[in-house]
DNA sequence: CGGCCACTTGAAAACCTTCAACCTATGTGG
DNA sequence: CCACATAGGTTGAAGGTTTTCAAGTGGCCG
């Protein structure tokens, strides 16, 4: 159904091994509370740049992970199987996002990722997990990233009525978005209604629903997408 | 309302300061997919086998964070409070399982933790995050926890019916609350009907349903609880 | 003993899901 | 180019689940 082929990127450098010289890697990596010495110099061994057309798959549940992912564009979807066969997504990764923590230590992936709209990735190409084989510089920093990534990989509080749910959602989902330091401008959510309500786990109609009352209270401008799909 | 006094342990060497010789070290350290060589013996600064208890907060929410913690036997209990002022229930942390790596990282606790019962606990001394002064063997160990931890910190998808909900909760629990190996035997829920459905999202009533059923339907067996609190 | 707390149960109300229909934009094939 | 199919989105009404409110039980402790 969907075309798993990667296109190469227009970035300066898409054959770059590694972040050093990356115009992008001060936003990847130097963009945390508590940042050490705020260098961009990170020596990691990569491969830059590379674009997912929409709908493209980055990697299937149940697949060997062989490398963690840093979202530089767009937004990833990640989904996950119940028991009874039906999908959940369990997750959206934005930019300055790592994807497969996890994965590159159990050694398997427990989701799917797929571009929502187009999205940039760079691929780290990080030795086995516990092998010790990764520098000090490059554990300080994902330690740094992946801790702070647990506050985030939660929902909102399910315990909260379906339209706060919702409204807690975009606000977060839009805050992570927002380039740092950028005023607030209108963000576009690549993934459907459907994909909401799974995600926070109501129908489709409930999301919609929510969405009308925050528009009619004026608490949110919601335009047309442009280009579906 | 709560006695803050932490008790010393009756472990043979509660003045330890690292993990080398401690008899759990195993335990804490080893218990992971994809641990490397094996080895207990792991020479992190550490206050070992402080006894906290029922009751007991370890610390509160918006407390500067100066160590992290591990569980060594009980369970700890970590709450958050919402914009309204109320607080819910965000996680439990079961023996083996780290509390506070995400406030390391961010210089302040965004819960509080609290004993559930009686509780034993390691305070593991890290220098500050990010200042590059944590051994790569440290790093490299904490990394591993941390990514494994990542997932068990979300709640049952709350797509799912309020019985399923409870049930699963109550198979991860006892899941993580077992001792590795051992057999099926029965555990201790150390929270009320009321901590469960604030981390779920559920009214207290709607737990007590929901257990109800699972015991009728023979899924599950509960006894009631000998001490209370 | 009396009070408190955890737990339990019942009934009504609120909320959310489900089902069904419809709308609009996009893309495809004749 | 138009007809049609498809996908995402929207709305209404019925039905089911969960919450809320109210009341009551039993154990523990001062």
């Amino acid at each position: 159904m969907y075309d798993a082929r990667v296109t190469r990127s227009r970035s300066l450098d898409p054959l770059g091994n590694d972040c050093v010289g990356c115009p992008g890697a001060r936003r990847c990596w130097s963009d945390d509370a508590g940042a050490t010495d705020g260098s961009a110099d990170v020596p990691f061994p990569a491969r830059r740049g590379s674009q997912l057309e929409d709908g493209v798959t980055l990697f299937l549940e149940g697949e060997r992970a062989s490398a963690v992912y840093m979202v530089m564009s767009g937004c990833l979807m990640l989904r996950q199987s119940n028991i009874d066969g039906t999908e959940r997504v369990v997750g959206f990764r934005l930019p300055g996002e790592l994807v497969g923590m996890d994965s590159w230590i159990r050694g398997e992936h427990s989701y799917s990722a797929r571009a929502a709209g187009m999205v940039g990735i760079c691929r780290l190409h990080l030795p086995p997990a516990g092998s010790g084989g990764a520098s000090r510089s490059l554990l300080d920093r994902l330690l740094l990233k992946c801790a702070l990534q647990m506050e985030r990989n939660a929902p909102p509080w399910p315990g909260l009525p379906a339209i706060e749910r919702v409204a807690t959602f975009i606000e977060d989902f839009a805050a992570r978005a927002r380039v740092k330091g950028s005023a607030s401008s209108p963000i576009k959510l690549p993934m459907t209604r459907a994909d909401i309500g799974s995600y926070l786990g109501l129908a489709e109609e409930t999301v919609v629903r929510a969405l009308t009352q925050l528009r009619k209270r004026r608490l949110l401008r919601v335009r047309a997408r442009r280009n579906p799909r």
